[in-house]
Formats: structure tokens, C-alpha cells, sequence
DNA sequence: CTGAAAGCGCTTACAG
DNA sequence: CTGAAAGCGCTTACAG
């Protein structure tokens, strides 16, 4: 069938072998335009006897199109990432598409670098997750390149294109109001917030108050942190300052260290609520480590990715991010704004399971 | 600075706005060649006004590189893969290098494909977790096609290349002689033990009585039963058939039945071994459902990629897996291969650590 | 040190 | 339906 040969056959050895043009064996081998049945028969029995395979450089050079997808996330080895990008993959390679992957680690000059050469390299579209939610410059040369861009999980103000977050705010209102419910009154937040965005805390509780303040532009964990607020504020409490914690970087060492202090804390509170699996860790260790019962001492709620399984099996309620439809929908996105740029921008809001130690069975769906 | 159009600046207009030939404009911007400080100075200048941007696919397309690697793994959503891929990522930024991933799902039919969109890609190299150890012919395409290759976590038979893996027989010999010098005769093991090899456990165990047994183009799983079968040979214990337990499948939930069963027989073991993290979980929800302590009423071991602090905080002993490491090295074995072709091939056996409860330190390296 | 010309491997109008 | 020619955006010898 194929030749060792070690250089690869071009079209133009293939049509040579066939006789014909190269034009013509073009038509053939790249399924467009005209070709007979017999010259097809013949260029293809000869493209099988050479080896021929096609080289999508020059193709992309000349179409201005490479198939390719380009992607920017955070840290490809955090369980949500990961499960976006298999979404994503998964979407492309129906589609036909490749997908580059890069690393921003949430900093800012990587990202600009990582969409740099992701353009140069002529990605048709590109998926990502920006760091900073104040700085669309590198995202809007994209977008002037004739490079589509999607965003998920955070979104950049001023940066219109198609997008695909969660509920972060109401299905953390919804949580924390069922904790309150349940006769908690006391309850201690762990969040990330930030680096995405340069607000602190104090005073972004005290601007929330307004009702008309906009978190759209906020990353998720400033998302969840509303949503506690506002669960707070239908019940008529005012909540602790104390209580909210802000952990600064996706850390469990650093998420252990602030539910010690919690846990620990005059007037402790009767639950935690964590706003993302790595912290959930973390917490995990404190209450080992003070020996406390779960749900008994305390009773925790988790937003976690991916290992929220086993977080439900201890006693602990969780609140499933669907990271997997996240990246499908974005590619989804994607790839019909390629095949038609004119559509209106689309933005999608899935929404987030709440998972309870009776309800595991949610598990199939995600 | 840049300009607002939306058709992207070539070398040739960059070369008329500075006053120069494209072959002058070329080097000065790709870096190569000979040019005056004074036509340099032009020719950025021009290159600024007019927001150029390289083309990599020309650049590819003459110079026969790319600067990009493909890697195909099974799932990337997986701890491990994952960990890999930021390995790889991480040294191929460092080199100035793209990645492109494909999840194989350890679907022959899938890799093939994905290798053949790689190749026409024109990537410089691939570095592959191959789904079938016996089923060379794609990958020695790719090496035909001066595509070098790297090999990790599984090596082809009769395919020689660059590789990287872990040392699975004797960590996994060390450990399980750990338990059985703590007092455990009874051992079950729960592995996945396929698809990459069609042997059946009977006879894998009846063969590996031979000394000679070569177990380097067998998959992890068959190799940590092989450190299994070792340690108990060494001890002169006869191991109970009934006690290894093929699950076949990366499944928490096949792997929790099978530990149901393993649990529940008549004669239980003593302890537990699982060759894989994802098992594990599945061996926890089994545990925790029959009630059993650990380490009281049963000990467990198990091999893992992530989530091993995890475990080791419930009381299990975990093997854990460099997969950072494993991706980081296979990369650097590519990139140093591209720069000389000639090396005599590496095959790299890197160790795995045991993580016991009071060692959890050994984290930091990973 | 610089420029004119050729060429990487394809696709795209345009004649025929 | 097929072929000759031009061209995508670069780099590479080769003169000068």
C-alpha cells in the first residue's frame, strides 16, 4: 500500500503518477470541484500506492483556514479545566478540528503570550478563560484578526462576543438558603476571590447592598460570594464580616489554614461553605485534624468540578459545576459562529447541580 | 501602535512601508540572516505601525517545522493524563512550543486517527500513550514520516523509540512485600488489566512463574500484578486466584462490586490492593458500605495519579505516580531528539514514591 | 549587508 | 470535466 519512503509525496507526484494535472488531483484528493469517476479512480489509486498525505499547512495557507481550535485555561491539571477541555475536544473532532491547549496559570502575560502565538499559528476560533476581567486588549486583536473568540467561566466587560458560564449566583442563593433554613445562621465562606478581580472584600459587601450592582464581569467565586450575601439578606441576617474569608490563590494548604482559623473561632460557625473543590480539600483536613463530626459539628456545602462524589459520600452537600457541557457548549459556539460570523452573540447560562447524599444519582447526567 | 485593519499585514507590506526587499524585511523580523542595525530599526518600525503578525503556517510550510507537538492520550480528563499534559506543556512553552491533544479514549480506531490528523498538521513530534502494544504500524508511519515519536506509560513491542515510564513492578513488589511482612498473607487485588493485552489472567500468572517472563510491552496494570505475583513468590506464599480480580474497565463503580464481592467472600482478604486511583474510589464506597475500618478491619494500598493525599489522609497507603514528571521528561526527550536527530534512543524508568500517612511530605516533589 | 527569483504544497479562478 | 497559471506568506540560496 504505502511506500517507505521517508519524504512524503506531494499532489504533484501523485498527479504525475496518475497523468493528470495537478489541479486535477487536487480536485480529487481534496473533494472539491469537478473530477470524473475514472480520473478520481486513478488519482486515488495512486495517492494509496505513493503514501499520499495531504499537508494541512499549505491548505491552510491558501484557504485561511487550519481547522484548529485554540484554547487558554487556567491550569489544563485542575479537574475543571481538564473536564472543559474534554468537552471542547470532544465537540472539535466531530467537527473536524484540532485543538492547541495552552496554560495561562492565571497570569496575565502568559495569557497574552499563549493568545499570541495561537494566532500566529491561525487558529480559525478561540476558547478561553481569562484571567484578568479588565483587560480585553489581547482578546479584542483576536477578534479584529478575524479569530472568533468564546469565553466561559469568567467574562471580560467590555470584550461582546459568545459566551458560556454557570448560575454561580443563584444556585449559591439557593444553597446557602437551604443551610439557613435548616437553622444555620452562622455560616463561614472560604473563596478564592481573586486574582481575576482587584476589589476587596469590605467593600464590595458593602456596594452588593446596592441592587442594581452588576457581578456579570466578576469571576465565579465573587459570583458565589453575592449569592451568599443575598441568601443572607432574604433571611434578614446581616452577615459576619468574620466569617467571609478570602483565600487569594486555588490552594487547599491555604484553604486548611483559614477553616482552622474558622473552626476555631469564638462563636464558631455551625457550617461551611466552600466555593471550589480544591479548597473543599483543605477544609477537609481542618475538620480531621480537629477531630470535628461531618454533618454533625459542622455541616459543609462545596462547589466542586469534579471530585464531588466523594465529597457527597462524606456527608457533605455539594454543588457540581457542568464542566464537561461548559466546553462543549462553548466549542458548540464556536464552531457555529464559523460557519456563520454574523449570527448575534450568544450567551449560554447552564446551571449547576446541587448533590446531596440521596440524590447521587445525578451523577449521569454530568 | 497597531493598526485597527482587519486583514493582517504581510512581510511584503511591512518590507514597502520600511523601503526594503521582503527578503531584508524576513530577516530582520524572523531573526535570521544578516541586516544593519539601521534597516532593523526600519523594518520593526514598520512592523509595529502596521500591527504585523507572523504566519507560522508559511513559515512551516518552507522550513518543514512547526514548533508544535502532538500528544495523544486516552482521556485527558483523567488525574493522570492531565498531570501529564501539564508536564509536557509546561517544558514545551519553555522550547517555544505548541501542543496539540487528542484523547484516544484507548480507542485503536481513534488513535490512528488522531495520529494521521497530527501528521497532516505537521507536527514536529508526538508524544503518545499508545492504546495497544501490539499494534505498531501507525506510529512507525509517523517515524517514517521523520515524525519522531515518544512513547510513555506504555511501550510498543517492535517499536523502538524514546520512551518514559515508571518503575511498576518494583514499587509495587515493595510495597505488597511491605503488607505481607505486616502480617498479611491474604491479599486482594483489584487492576484493570486490559484492553492493552489480550493474555488471560490464568495464564499471565501461570507464564510469569518463568523467570524470563518480559513484561516491558505489557500494560501498567499487568506489570503491578506481576510486582504482586513477585513479592508473593519471595515470601513463598502461593497466591489465591481467587483474590485477583480483573475489573477491565477504568470504572469506580465496576471496581466498587468487585471489591463488594472480594469483601464478602468466604476467607477475606486481609488487605486490598488497587492498581489505579479511579478503583480506589470505587474500593472506598465499598468499604464504607460494608462499614469496615481502615486500616482496622482491612488495609488498603492503592497506585495513583492525584488524588493520592486523599487517600493517604483516610489511612491508605498510596503508590503515587510522577505523572508531571513522566510528561515533562517524554517532552524533554522530544525536543532534544528534534535538535539531533542521531542520539541512540532513551528509555526512561522513572520511580514512583510510597505515601504512608506520616510521610505526606514527599508531596512537594510531585 | 541587500535584493531578485525561486519555491514550500496546496487551491483558486479562468480558459478551454 | 480538465489543465496552465497565479498565488497564499513566508525562507532560501545566490548574485551583487
Amino acid at each position: 500500500m504505502t511506500q517507505g519512503s521517508s519524504k512524503n509525496a506531494t499532489i504533484i507526484e501523485v498527479a504525475r503518477r496518475a497523468g493528470v494535472s495537478s489541479a486535477t488531483a487536487g480536485r480529487v484528493l481534496g473533494d472539491y470541484g469537478y473530477s470524473s469517476p475514472e480520473v478520481r479512480e486513478k488519482v486515488r489509486a495512486a495517492a494509496a500506492a505513493l503514501g499520499y498525505r495531504p499537508n494541512r499547512l499549505a491548505k491552510g495557507l491558501i484557504t485561511g483556514k487550519t481547522q484548529t481550535i485554540g484554547v487558554v485555561v487556567g491550569d489544563i491539571e485542575s479537574p475543571f479545566y481538564a473536564s472543559v477541555l474534554r468537552g471542547i475536544g470532544d465537540v472539535a473532532r466531530r467537527g473536524g478540528f484540532g485543538v492547541i491547549v495552552t496554560n495561562s496559570d492565571e497570569n496575565a502575560d502568559l495569557e497574552r503570550e499563549a493568545v499570541q502565538l495561537l494566532l500566529e499559528k491561525q487558529v480559525d476560533g478561540l476558547i478561553v478563560s481569562s484571567t484578568f476581567v479588565d483587560e480585553p486588549d489581547h482578546l479584542r486583536e483576536a477578534v479584529a484578526a478575524r479569530c472568533p473568540v468564546v469565553q466561559f467561566d469568567r467574562i471580560v466587560a467590555g470584550l461582546e462576543t459568545d459566551s458560556v458560564v454557570v448560575d454561580n449566583v443563584s444556585v449559591t442563593r439557593n444553597s446557602i438558603a437551604a443551610m439557613i433554613a435548616a437553622g444555620h445562621s452562622r455560616i463561614g465562606i472560604l473563596a478564592e476571590l481573586g486574582p481575576g478581580h482587584r476589589d476587596d472584600v469590605g467593600s464590595f459587601v458593602a456596594n452588593v447592598d446596592l441592587s442594581s450592582f452588576d457581578v456579570r464581569y466578576h469571576h465565579p467565586s465573587w459570583q458565589r460570594l453575592l449569592g451568599y450575601l443575598e441568601a443572607h439578606r432574604a433571611a434578614g441576617i446581616d452577615p459576619d464580616l468574620r466569617l467571609i474569608r478570602r483565600v487569594a490563590v486555588y490552594s487547599s494548604e491555604a484553604a486548611r489554614k483559614e477553616a482552622l482559623d474558622l473552626l476555631t473561632m469564638r462563636n464558631m460557625p455551625s457550617a461551611l461553605f466552600t466555593a471550589d473543590g480544591v479548597m473543599s480539600t483543605g477544609v477537609l483536613e481542618a475538620t480531621s485534624a480537629l477531630k470535628l463530626a461531618i454533618p454533625g459539628d459542622v455541616s459543609l456545602l462545596c462547589f466542586d468540578d469534579l471530585d464531588w462524589m466523594q465529597f457527597v459520600a462524606q456527608g457533605i452537600t455539594a454543588i457540581a459545576q457542568p464542566a464537561h457541557l461548559i466546553g462543549a457548549a462553548a466549542a458548540e459556539l464556536l464552531l457555529k459562529r464559523l460557519a456563520e460570523a454574523t449570527l448575534p452573540f450568544e450567551h449560554r447560562v447552564l446551571a449547576a447541580q446541587i448533590v446531596e447524599r440521596n440524590s447521587i444519582a445525578v451523577h449521569g447526567q454530568l
